[in-house]
DNA sequence: GTGGCGTCC
DNA sequence: CAGAGGGACGCCACT
C-alpha cells in the first residue's frame, strides 16, 4: 500500500466522496421498488435523443455482476450493483451463502422486475467488460439491451498499448481515485474465497463502487473518445463486436474428446520411444523438457558448438537444434521431435478436454477485445486462435474439432488480406495492378527477385518470393531473412533491394510512415484505430528500430482487423435475421469458423464470402476462400 | 513470478 | 558493434 493513502478513499483531498451513505445493499421489496423508480426515471426525456453521439452518460445507468466465477460461463450470480449518479449505488444481494447470511430477496423475483428495465433499449447502460455481465445475465434470461458504453473499450481504443484497462486502474487514472480491490474483499492466494461467502455489507461497498466508478468513467471517457475522432470506431466497430463476441462465446465449438485422449495417448508412446532413444544417444538420463539441463548436455558434456546464448544460458530453440542437424548431429533431430510431440499433447490434446464446460459439453473460449495494440482480438481459456495447421500430427488435432449434429463446419479465409491492404495503403502501382488482375503475387515477386522468365519460376524460387512478400510486411532484416532461407546474407540483402526496387510504393510508405510517426507520435488504420509509438524518438537504436517496425505494420495488420471485425458484425446481425440456426464459432484473425446446417451450406457459404470480400471498399479487391467438411481440418 | 520455448496469424 | 520479425497465449522448468 502506498504511504498515507488508505485503500476506498480519494488520493486528493478534494476528489474525496462527500460523507454520508450513498452505497446501499437493497435488502427489501420496498427498497427494491425504490430503486426500480430511479432506474426508470434515467430513461431519456425524447427518443430522439436515444442513440444521439454525446447522449452517453447523461441518462441511463451503470451496471455490474458480482458471481462465483471469472469465466462466465462458470459463473454464478451473487449480487447486482447499480448507479445512477455518481458516489451512489444500490447493491442488490441474491446468492450469498454463508452462516448467519442476511435474508436477501429471492434471485427469481430480482430479476423478474430488474428484466424489463436491463432489456429495454432505450434505457442507456454503461459498465465495465460489459461482455461479463451480457454473457453471465443471460443465464438467468436476461437479454440486456441499450448497452452503450463500455470503460474497458473506451479505455483499449484511447490507447490500446496500455498494458492494464481495469476498473482499477481506470479509476486511478482518470478519477484519481484508489478503489477497493476484489482481493481486499476475496483475499488472494490459498485464502481466497469466492465472493457469495463474503459478507453482504463488504460486497456492497465493493460493489457499489464498481458501478459508481464506471459510471463517472463513462463522464470522463465519453468526451475523450469524441476529442480523438474515435466515436465512429467505438459505436461502428467494437461496442456492436461485442454481442457478436457474446453469441460466439455463448455457442462454444463442439471437439470430441475421445479422439484427443487416444491423440494423447499415442503421443505418450512416442514420446517415451524417443525419450529412450535420446537418454542412449545421451548417455545418460536428463529432463528433456528442461531447457537448461538440455543445453548442459549438448554444448558442455557432447560439446556441441553453441550458436547462440540466452540471458540464462545456451538457447536450445528451434534455429539452434536445426542448425546443429544440419551440422550433422544426430541428437537435436531426436529433440526436435519430442519438442514437437510435447508442445502437442501438453497444449492441445491433453489441455483441451479439460475445458469442457460441463453444461454445455461444448468448448467456450474467451475472446478478448482489448489486449493486441493493433486492434487484434485474442482468445484464451482456452487460446482457439494457435490450434496447429502446419504439420500431419498438429492437423490432427484439428480433426476433433467438429460440428454438431446435422452440421457442417464451414471456415471462410481472407486470401493474402495483409498483402492486399498493403497495395491499398501503400498505393503502389505494381501491387494494385497485380491484384487488380488476380495475379500471382508471389510469382510476381520471384520473376523480379530471379530475373527469369515465369516458364523458369521453380516452386521453391516462388516460396523464397512469398517469404519475401511477408518479410517486408514486419520490417524484416538481411539477417533474419537469410536465416529463414538458408541464404547467405548478401543475397538476403539483394531480395530486398529488388523488391523495394520492384514496389517503389511500398518503399516510399515504409518512409513515409516512419516520418509521420516521428511527427504526429502516433499510426492510425483505415478506420482510424490509434496506435502511439513512443519509442520512435528513442536514442536507443534498438527500441527506435523496433519502434520504427511497429510503425509500419499496425496499419497494415490493424487494418485487417477492423475488416474482420466489420464483416463479423455485418453477418452477425445478418445471420440472426435470416439463419438463426447458423452459428459464428470462432475468430481467427483472417478466418471466420461457422457451424452450419448441411441443407443451408451452400446458400451460407455463398453469402458469407460475399459479405467478407464486400465490408470494406479498396483499391484492390478482397479475395475470400470457403471450405466446408466434418471437422475444422477438412474445412481448409 | 520469470524465462525459454513453441503454436497460430 | 550489437542486434537484427509484426501480433498474441500457454506450457514447463526453475527461482
Amino acid at each position: 500500500m502506498i504511504p498515507g493513502v488508505e485503500r476506498g478513499y480519494a488520493l486528493a483531498e478534494e476528489e474525496q466522496k462527500p460523507e454520508g451513505k450513498i452505497y446501499q445493499a437493497v435488502l427489501t421489496e420496498e427498497h427494491l421498488q425504490q430503486v426500480l423508480a430511479e432506474l426508470r426515471a434515467t430513461h431519456p426525456p425524447s427518443p430522439s435523443l436515444y442513440g444521439r453521439e454525446g447522449a452517453g452518460g447523461e441518462f441511463g445507468f451503470a451496471v455490474d455482476t458480482e458471481t462465483t466465477s471469472e469465466d462466465p460461463m462458470r459463473a454464478e450470480l451473487v449480487g447486482i450493483s447499480l448507479s445512477t449518479k455518481p458516489h451512489h449505488g444500490y447493491y442488490i444481494p441474491v446468492g450469498h451463502r454463508y452462516i448467519g447470511v442476511p435474508q436477501q430477496l429471492p434471485r427469481e423475483v430480482v430479476i423478474q422486475q430488474l428484466k424489463p428495465i436491463l432489456e429495454d433499449e432505450t434505457i442507456p447502460k454503461y459498465g465495465q467488460n460489459i461482455k461479463y455481465d451480457l454473457i453471465v445475465l443471460s443465464h438467468y434470461g436476461i437479454e440486456l439491451k441499450g448497452a452503450q458504453f463500455d470503460t474497458m473499450l473506451a479505455s483499449y481504443i484511447l490507447n490500446p498499448s496500455k498494458r492494464s484497462h481495469s476498473l482499477d486502474n481506470l479509476a486511478e487514472e482518470y478519477l484519481h481515485y484508489r478503489t477497493i480491490t476484489y482481493k481486499e474483499i476475496a483475499g488472494s492466494g490459498a485464502k481466497q474465497v469466492t465472493l457469495d461467502l463474503v459478507p453482504i455489507e463488504q460486497v456492497s461497498e465493493y460493489s457499489c463502487e464498481d458501478a459508481d466508478v464506471t459510471l463517472q468513467l463513462t463522464h470522463v471517457l465519453q468526451p475523450q473518445l469524441a476529442e480523438h475522432h474515435l466515436q465512429q470506431l467505438y459505436q461502428q466497430v467494437e461496442l456492436p463486436l461485442i454481442d457478436v463476441l457474446v453469441t460466439m462465446e455463448r455457442h462454444g465449438v463442439k471437439i470430441d474428446p475421445q479422439m484427443m485422449e487416444h491423440l494423447s495417448a499415442e503421443f505418450t508412446k512416442q514420446l517415451n520411444r524417443i525419450g529412450q532413444e535420446i537418454y542412449a544417444l545421451a548417455g545418460q538420463e536428463l529432463n528433456i523438457n528442461s531447457p537448461k539441463q538440455l543445453g548442459e548436455l549438448l554444448f558442455e558434456k557432447l560439446q556441441m558448438p553453441f550458436a547462440k546464448k540466452t540471458k540464462t544460458g545456451y538457447s536450445t530453440d528451434i534455429d539452434v537444434l536445426t542448425d546443429l542437424a544440419r551440422a550433422g548431429y544426430e541428437l537435436p533431430n531426436k529433440i526436435l521431435e519430442y519438442r514437437q510431440l510435447s508442445k502437442l499433447k501438453s497444449t492441445y490434446t491433453d489441455a483441451l478436454p479439460k475445458q469442457i464446460n460441463p453444461k454445455t459439453g461444448r468448448i467456450h473460449t474467451s475472446y478478448n477485445q482489448t489486449v493486441t495494440s493493433t486492434g487484434r482480438l485474442s482468445s484464451s481459456d482456452p487460446n482457439l486462435q494457435n490450434i496447429p495447421i502446419r504439420t500431419p500430427e498438429g492437423r490432427r488435432i484439428r480433426r476433433a474439432f467438429i460440428p454438431e449434429d446435422g452440421h457442417l463446419l464451414l471456415s471462410a479465409d481472407y486470401s493474402q488480406i495483409e498483402l492486399r491492404i498493403l497495395a491499398h495503403v501503400t498505393g503502389d502501382a505494381e501491387l494494385v495492378k497485380a491484384y487488380q488482375h488476380d495475379e500471382d503475387i508471389h510469382t510476381k515477386t520471384a520473376l523480379r527477385l530471379f530475373g527469369l522468365p515465369v516458364a523458369e519460376i521453380t516452386p521453391n524460387m516462388r516460396r523464397e518470393a512469398k517469404t519475401v512478400n511477408f518479410s517486408v510486411i514486419y520490417g524484416i532484416s538481411a539477417f533474419s531473412l537469410s536465416k529463414d532461407l538458408n541464404i547467405p546474407r548478401k543475397e538476403a540483402q539483394r531480395y530486398i533491394d529488388e523488391y523495394f526496387a520492384l514496389y517503389q510504393g511500398v518503399k516510399h510508405y515504409v518512409e513515409d510512415t516512419i516520418v509521420l510517426a516521428r511527427k504526429q507520435g502516433y499510426v492510425t488504420t483505415l478506420l482510424n484505430r490509434i496506435r502511439y509509438i513512443p519509442d520512435i524518438h528513442s536514442k536507443n537504436a534498438n527500441a527506435r528500430q523496433f519502434a520504427e517496425r511497429t510503425a509500419v505494420n499496425t496499419p497494415i495488420q490493424g487494418t485487417a482487423a477492423d475488416m474482420i471485425k466489420l464483416a463479423m458484425i455485418s453477418i452477425h446481425k445478418k445471420l440472426l435475421q435470416a439463419y438463426p440456426d447458423v452459428k459464428m464459432l470462432m475468430q481467427v484473425h483472417d478466418e471466420l469458423v461457422f457451424e452450419v446446417p448441411e441443407k443451408r451450406m451452400e446458400a451460407i457459404k455463398t453469402f458469407v464470402v460475399s459479405e467478407m470480400e464486400s465490408v470494406l471498399d479498396l483499391k484492390v479487391p478482397i479475395k475470400v476462400d470457403a471450405h466446408y467438411g466434418k471437422n475444422w481440418d477438412e474445412a481448409h
